[in-house]
DNA sequence: TTCAATTTAATTGTGTTCAATCAAATTATA
DNA sequence: TATAATTTGATTGAACACAATTAAATTGAA
């Protein structure tokens, strides 16, 4: 018995994890360069699209992403007219992003993304909902610790 | 029924996959750091540790990764001291990768890694391989469209 | 009220990640 | 054998990703 085992690619669970979320997202590269936007701005658009309004702290939040990633992303899309930044008028640390009408009118063409993606994700609905769940649930463990 | 639900956050199976992928990277960068590698760093190794010389054709496969990003990651290594790198002597298009005595040496301090990350990836073991097994079928498909 | 602690973004620096292009070497074909 | 196609890494440029630090505003405790 290797008593290296635990060094090895193959038994880490990391490492399918790194890999297949590289692999999907490059999927979405095609589609989005159509739309002229890059997956993150993607991500948070999607957030901004169910919201209108949200602080960066909150997108933050829910994208899992801090603000030395996010404030770039957010400018490139304030450039392209998709949304807009301003200060709150309550407290003046916390920058409110809000999506424009240009911003609105992407999701019309954004919406076929998704099954798009679908078809090369090849597992089986129930499959997909498992992975799904387990996701969650590690990330739900990660948060705590 | 909302004519967008596709595009909620929510109902993506990339954005779980995409955040817990950094969630666990993030989790080694302590115990990297004291190593002085980074996480690319690590998992090339890891592949060095059991295969001492490869192509770098053949590393980017294994990692799912291209020489515009393994290239600066390989000559990081090199200045460390990790590796080696020369060209084949069958085909100067190929450059090999070869682990030296102190890459080597690393690995005895690079064993106690895996534990300590276990530790923060709380699902139990068998949810962790149903992940582990639902990931690679992922990966698979995504290889072969 | 005052000022120390906290909160929130922005900035900086390092290191990927990948698409696109390039250059060199090899292989295959006419 | 010439030379066209292919293979292999390197390079370049754009966009993250994140740790660490900074700066500004707010909050809270004495």
């Amino acid at each position: 018995m290797d008593q290296y085992e635990a060094l090895k690619l193959d038994n880490q669970l990391c490492f399918p994890l790194y890999a297949a979320s590289r692999e999907v997202i490059k999927r979405y590269h095609p589609y989005l360069t159509g739309l002229g936007i890059t997956y993150t701005q993607y991500i948070a658009l999607m957030v901004l699209w169910e919201n209108k309004a949200i602080s960066v702290k909150e997108l933050g939040s829910r994208l899992y992403l801090d603000s030395g990633t996010l404030t770039p992303v957010l400018k490139s899309l304030e450039e392209k007219g998709y949304v807009e930044r301003r200060r709150s008028a309550e407290d003046e640390r916390v920058l409110i992003v809000e999506i424009t009408e240009e911003g609105e009118a992407l999701k019309e063409r954004a919406v076929s993304v998704p099954e798009k993606i679908a078809g090369c994700v090849s597992l089986d609905s129930e499959e997909a909902l498992e992975l799904y769940r387990l996701l969650y649930k590690l990330l739900e463990a990660l948060k705590e610790h």
